[in-house]
DNA sequence: ATGTTC
């Protein structure tokens, strides 16, 4: 098939509904044709095409510029499915439900950091548990349950949150949960096992410092105040319970008589949401995100524990949380689409979302709007943006999520020598802690696309604006 | 992403 690009702008490709008869709307990606149309995205942009031909899917199938390769959907993909089709797909939502980055502010400048980089470096891995570590938190059987249902709230309540923590995540860190009956024995298990720990692959924990300031007046807002500043991101996900609930979903809905088949991928298949299963995968899905923000907070407590003892002049109430974003997720939200309010079902997958100060009304970023964080590789730098009101017109109130894979994992994997990577961190002064020599080669910056492009596409688009740059001092990898 | 091969 050949699918028919055209450029509604710069930084705007459209993929025409002619590419297939079977699109029920345009394919759209904030990213200019010539980006669009490499060969590397050739499988990524299959399945853009793939998105438009859903059932009760509005306006667009939408891909960001660091879209490429998933599980039915692609990763930096973004579907509203109207709410009166009434149906929720697990892949666009993918494996790591609720996967996302909190970004911690803190009181030490680079010159702090740097005198006691090693320290903070061990004393960090120390607490953190990475890769195949097990979780150091004894979380009795009882009490997954309550973190599955009520998230950061419980965070709160076992004393690894601070009360201003939960204004400054998305969604508060608290998905709706009517029951916790669909997450499985299994996955609570893998969970136990699992909580406060970062994982591997592409999760991270890196010490950065802020190397620019765009809008001073909004990084302020966002807790950004100065030039060298550290700040702490941290990428983590659901670790083995959302991957456990998504398998198993995905299983069982692949064999469920209601399910509401897609025309190519079986992977794009749906489930309706007033159906039984369908009640259970929100809810699950939900206890997945809820365990996800749980995690990161731990860690984020943790971070804040090793701080305040390495610099004993600061306190942890001094390492304010900027915010925390999801990236993969589906919930429901309004968006105008031809001219009218909509209800839809959005699904983000690798993607976050980025509302308009107007959107943000009672939270604590009416004033400029949605803080969108978005890591680059190891080796480069992080953005930090915010939303437009051109994101609401034209990108469901989304924009990017990262540096977006250039190559596989197994091409990267074969490709970059671990101890070549570790010595050019080095010479660029990021001191990097990671587990295993695997995961150096897979997450080499030469694997990833270009963060600083990624960020000018979807600028240029308009669908966000940038607030600050910011480039690693020390990285954590599993 | 993932007790890294359901």
């Amino acid at each position: 098939m050949q699918i028919k690009l055209k450029a509604d702008s710069e930084f705007i490709t459209e993929i025409d509904m002619s590419s297939d008869s079977r699109m029920r709307v345009p394919g759209l990606v904030f990213s200019p044709i010539g980006d669009v149309s490499r060969d590397s995205n050739e499988q990524a942009l299959q399945q853009v095409v793939n998105v438009a031909m859903m059932q009760g899917i509005a306006k667009a199938s939408i891909a960001m510029p660091d879209f490429h390769w998933g599980y039915g959907f692609p990763i930096g993909g973004v579907a509203g499915i109207r709410m009166e089709d009434g149906i929720i797909s697990p892949g666009g939502v993918g494996y790591d439900i609720n996967c996302g980055v909190s970004l911690l502010s803190t009181p030490i400048n680079e010159h702090d950091f740097n005198a006691r980089k090693n320290d903070l470096m061990d004393s960090l891995l120390r607490k953190i548990p990475v890769g195949m570590e097990k979780s150091r938190l004894r979380i009795r059987e009882d009490h997954i349950e309550s973190i599955i249902g009520g998230g950061l709230k419980i965070a709160l309540e076992d004393g690894l949150a601070f009360d201003g923590d939960l204004s400054r995540t998305e969604d508060s860190g608290q998905f709706r949960v009517e029951s916790t009956a669909g997450v499985s024995k299994m996955a609570r298990k893998r969970g136990i096992s699992f909580i406060g720990t970062l994982g591997s692959g592409n999760h991270f924990l890196e010490v950065q410092r802020v190397s620019e300031i765009f809008e001073p007046e909004i990084a302020r807002d966002f807790l950004i105040h100065d030039l060298g500043q550290v700040m702490v991101m941290i990428h983590s996900g659901s670790r083995g319970l959302g991957h456990q609930v998504a398998l198993e979903f995905m299983t069982e809905i692949q064999n469920h008589p209601e399910k509401i088949s897609h025309p190519v991928d079986r992977q794009l298949d749906s489930i309706p949401l007033d159906s039984e299963v369908g009640q259970r995968y929100i809810n699950s899905m939900n206890c997945s995100a809820n365990y996800a923000n749980y995690n990161r907070q731990s860690m984020i407590s943790a971070t804040r524990e090793a701080f305040s003892k390495i610099f004993p002049s600061t306190d942890p109430e001094q390492y304010r949380l900027s915010y925390g974003i999801s990236h993969n997720i589906a919930r429901e939200e309004i968006h105008k689409v031809n001219g009218e309010n909509s209800r839809l079902m959005v699904h983000r997958k690798g993607a976050t979302r980025a509302f308009s100060a107007d959107r943000m009304g009672g939270t604590a970023f009416e004033k400029f709007g949605h803080p969108v964080i978005v890591p680059g590789d190891m080796g480069t730098a992080s953005y930090v943006l915010v939303g437009t009101e051109a994101s609401s017109e034209l990108s469901l109130g989304s924009s990017c999520h990262g540096a977006g894979r250039e190559m596989s994992r197994k091409k990267a994997g074969e490709s970059f020598n671990p101890e070549e990577v570790i010595l050019e961190m080095e010479r660029r002064g990021i001191s990097l802690r990671a587990k295993y020599r695997s995961a150096i080669s897979t997450e080499a910056p030469g694997s990833y696309k270009n963060i600083d492009m990624v960020v000018k596409s979807v600028v240029g688009a308009g669908i966000a604006r940038v607030v600050a740059r910011l480039t690693p001092l020390g990285v954590l990898k599993g």
